[in-house]
DNA sequence: CCTAGAGTTGACCGACCGGTCGACTAATAA
DNA sequence: TTATTAGTCGACCGGTCGGTCAACTCTAGG
């Protein structure tokens, strides 16, 4: 057939698709599986266990991130409080194309899954830790330049970026709630504004 | 026996607790109706389904909410402001005790459900939509008198409440995801300078 | 005292859960 | 040619899922 060795990249990506637009406990093996044209003896030879199929799908997404989203945001060649206001736009587009296609707003996938599994699975909760940190990362590195330039005051460019990841997580899960997209356009772009200043750890 | 008819209020509890600690999807009819000592003829005596217990859930947990948090933290007793820190306070608080008691931050119950059901039943969805409109509801009240008695510029209450609610929302999922109180102590209070400026809709 | 209805019980339902396994196929390497 | 092995397959596992049901007990009202 020629269905070749791309049965691994087709579970993940049917994985990835029904739990982003669902949940994962809602999401059987066996419906994956189904959706990827797999059967269920195949799943197992490639992934020990629905948990890490989870954790790669995760990693999956993330790559997906980067290149689509974090690194086109984030390139240099506009100052870095351009870069944090394109961030936001592209939010801003991102959730609202998946709702014009689907009719739902699916929200985050890190957030999404740290809302349901995080209490209860530590390597999914790490895993997801892990990535919001990249994420901050590049926030962090665009306030930094942003102070260093002085577009902005100084500012705890670690507490504020985290801040900012915060409420970006907050807004979509807001929108998410509502379902409408509009929530984000409103509110998002006052994620630029979120300052947290330095505290001066100075003892006498 | 001693155990009358509160049957339906352990019920309440049971769910309230574990889906609360854990999600809705991991939790069992079986499992609310062992916990609460209870069998599973009964539960479906009071209740439907598992969904509209989920419902009633939601609605006690508001109410419990409503009277520990909000009424005391909005109460006139102080400036509008200061009401306000004391509803940051108080979430603070609120979370890092769960957390010191029980070995994990379980987040927000709404929130926690709506990342998880939102797309796939409506009926929670908008129960939850509503229950964070009155949340919101209460920071707009608060912005609105600290607006009318000078301590803060014009905003535009509506969405600034919004945003405020957005953010307390993200801080508490990304505590969360990180099973750490202090990510709230550090970030929340940055949720006070949240200010979204009134659109002037002024035609020409 | 009798009856009606609220409340309780536990056995039971079909469907599905995540996961296992041994048989098989096809390609590769010696 | 033969031995090895990665990949495929589908039947199967015990357990659990949300939900149903007929029979039962208890209690309040007439």
């Amino acid at each position: 057939m020629m269905t070749q060795a791309d049965t691994r990249q087709r579970i993940l990506d049917s994985a990835r698709a029904l739990i982003y637009r669902r949940s994962y406990a809602d999401v059987g093996v066996a419906e994956i599986c189904a959706e990827a044209g797999v059967k269920k003896g195949s799943f197992y030879h490639f992934f020990p266990s629905k948990r890490d199929l989870t954790l790669a799908v995760l990693d999956a997404t993330f790559a997906d991130l980067k290149r689509d989203l974090l690194d086109q945001a984030f390139a240099d060649d506009v100052p870095p409080l351009a870069r944090l206001r394109r961030f936001v736009a592209m939010n801003v587009r991102l959730q609202g194309d998946l709702h014009r296609e689907t009719g739902i707003l699916p929200g985050c996938p890190f957030g999404n899954l740290a809302a349901e599994q995080a209490t209860q699975d530590q390597a999914l909760r790490t895993k997801v830790a892990g990535l919001f940190g990249q994420v901050s990362a590049e926030l962090r590195t665009a306030l930094r330049e942003a102070v260093a330039g002085g577009e902005i005051g100084p500012v705890d460019s670690d507490a504020t970026a985290t801040a900012m990841l915060a409420y970006l997580e907050g807004v979509i899960l807001l929108a998410k709630t509502q379902n409408d997209p509009a929530v984000l356009e409103r509110l998002l772009p006052a994620m630029l504004d979120i300052r947290i200043p330095e505290t001066n750890a100075a003892a006498p």
